[in-house]
DNA sequence: TTATAATTTGAACAACTGACCAAAAATTAG
DNA sequence: CTAATTTTTGGTCAGTTGTTCAAATTATAA
């Protein structure tokens, strides 16, 4: 049976609340209490839609995710060269970052702090490590290739994946960044730290 | 009065099981009962050594970040430079990471976890931004004797800091993380990132 | 309309938190 | 030794958490 509209508009409305709660008081301080506070209803309404808190904050991050890495991956797509592609990685995080603030700060949140009941991270950690190694694959291939120099392309990938995530937490208490001029910065920085010199 | 020698020798107990158990459980899931399951204590002695729960956050804080500081600062008193004193900044800071890892852990999850009860963070950020507007000092200092390019000395500054702080994330939960080759890549990094071309 | 199903409420639940405290125990001082 | 002080215990307290549930309400269908 196809979900009934009540029940599509009120997962929405509890994701959007969530959002914004966790964008605004952090994943630790959002209880269902808040959420239901914000979205005026009964806490009970929540756990009626979804089974657990952490499924729940799984449903935050698959559907901002999904936005994401579509974004993301188009914007590469669209680039002829290695060294372009980097540039377009950058600025198209960035960009998506910069119009779906709140949605990124919950997302990322919620991957860093949520834990199941045995401490395990609720989000698999394998995702990370699938980035890590696609971005440190790209940047490889730019080796091969001669248009970047001769790095250690996971120590690379990592420290570009690092600093999207540490601003991402940034963002989160300091919601004048200004992230068009750090992607300008950055553009620059990780062009003259992979190019080929010679 | 003197603190009693049962006095000191508890303290750093509880702080040496606090830094563990942040370390490897995560702030979050840190509680008197925690700590003093580890210390083989009655967690009423951990609140009769420290008034609350804050109170001793900020002793592992204010006992880490003291050696932390002392260390790096020495380190880049003792290059001629501004580019080698970001170098020694650099390897300082990663030197001492891999050698005190579960207080560093421990130390920048409470800056970023704890929380008083009106939701402010617990560890002021002044000293985050005393320390960015320091590096950003230094980094103008270096553009301005020529040993540096001309960039957004304040974005590098945070950059660098950022980098620094996903690290010790990252560290929490991969344990066997090769903080040397970091350090190398980053020195590297760096120093194509910053460095005046002609 | 009536009957059926979906939705919402608000209270209760067990588990946990940090803080508090009186009594017991251990240590120190005279 | 005794007396005073410091330290520790173990329990209680009020508060919060996510979850459960019967009852009330609302929506849907026949």
């Amino acid at each position: 049976m196809n979900p009934t509209f009540i029940e599509a508009a009120r997962r929405t409305q509890i994701i959007d609340c969530t959002i914004a709660c966790i964008a605004e008081l952090g994943y630790a301080q959002t209880s269902f209490t808040q959420i239901a506070k914000r979205a005026k209803i009964s806490k009970g309404v929540i756990s009626y839609y979804f089974a657990t808190k952490d499924e729940l904050m799984r449903a935050v991050v698959r559907e901002v995710l999904s936005a994401f890495t579509a974004f993301v991956v188009s914007h590469i797509d669209a680039e002829p060269t290695v060294s372009a592609q980097l540039r377009a990685f950058i600025e198209a995080n960035l960009a998506f970052m910069d119009t779906h603030r709140k949605p990124m700060i919950a997302t990322f949140d919620i991957i860093r702090s949520a834990r199941t009941e045995d401490g395990q991270t609720l989000i698999s950690s394998d995702l990370a490590e699938t980035d890590l190694t696609a971005l440190a694959a790209h940047l490889q291939r730019g080796q091969e290739q001669g248009e970047f120099r001769a790095f250690n392309a996971r120590i690379m990938a990592a420290t570009i994946l690092a600093l999207r995530n540490e601003l991402l937490v940034q963002l989160a208490y300091k919601p004048d960044l200004d992230l068009k001029a750090y992607a300008q910065e950055w553009v620059i920085l990780f062009d003259l730290a992979t190019r080929q010199s010679g």
